[in-house]
DNA sequence: TTTAACTGATACTATATTGGTATCAATTAA
DNA sequence: TTAATTGATACCAATATAGTATCAGTTAAA
């Protein structure tokens, strides 16, 4: 048997997973810090792989954090603010379809690809799918309150 | 520097990329045979990794192939039947966006998700995106033209 | 002022996936 | 008979993903 393929091709990995669900839990704990280890036990997120992902996202202005001894991680950003599109590309890159198809063979002779339109059309669809899904959201769906944000109408906000 | 990301999120893996361009090959020479070596040499793609797609796609029923001296492959399904969408899942697995995620922790409470129903909406709009996309289509936007499948109207692939 | 609970930073390991190569047997046209 | 070709499969290398370990520095609190 040759493996060439996998079960099932994974569009969100286990770094934007975790992320997603710590930053809910920052969410809901606004205001107060969580440590990392509060976090990783109640969310039962490997510890050191959560500590990686709060760093990175600290360094993306999402969340804080305070050190010694009752300190821990505060979110930052206003949840409605923060897309699973934004984490998707912090914790697994820009999303695209595909880095050189129908690029160099196919479309090396001719100038404007046709092809190449309908890919990154798929992209942005794929992208802005995402973009409609906000921290914000998730946490009033999870909390089953289904509440309107409270400043923001529109789901595709700007940075 | 933690290399927790890679530079972009691939949708299409190299697989499906060149069973892609493969195929295109085929359904232009439609009533001959191509070689692998042929197609491997026009279209740049490695002879032996080619020589395994194709075979898969033997399998799947895409393709049929003639042994011995000026054997090779032919393409077998219409091209129009084709979509990228089955070329993902024989090369790369169901397009699934998070296998657990929000399943364990976050869901345990909860009887009926809708968060659950949230990710699976957008997997369906990824999924339906590239099957717009068939092979045939590709063909003529290729050969630039632009004619309606012969036996199936596409009213999205006016753009 | 010592200690335990923390974060910051980073090195390390294991496994899976992806991309690619090599080999040998069987088939067939010339 | 031979060269071109597929069928089948084993193998390898690079990269990505997932997870672990360690040590230094900070801080609240005993």
């Amino acid at each position: 048997m040759v493996s060439i393929k996998q079960l099932t091709m994974k569009v969100l990995t286990k770094n934007t997973d975790y992320a997603v669900r710590a930053l809910l839990a920052l969410a809901k704990a606004k205001g107060s810090y969580l440590s990392a280890k509060a976090i990783a036990t109640e969310h039962d997120i490997p510890y050191q792989f959560l500590r990686r992902l709060l760093q990175e996202m600290i360094r993306h202005n999402l969340i804080i954090s305070k050190e010694g001894a009752q300190g821990g991680f505060m979110i930052k950003k206003d949840p409605d603010e923060i897309t699973v599109t934004q984490l998707i590309e912090i914790f697994q890159g820009k999303v695209q379809v595909s880095e050189c198809m129908f690029r160099k063979q196919i479309c090396g002779n001719r100038a404007r690809c046709v092809l190449r339109h309908e890919i990154m059309r798929i992209e942005n669809v794929v992208q802005n799918e995402f973009e409609k899904v906000t921290i914000g959201k998730l946490l009033r769906d999870l909390e089953g309150t289904h509440q309107a944000a409270p400043s923001i109408s529109t789901p595709e906000s700007a940075e």
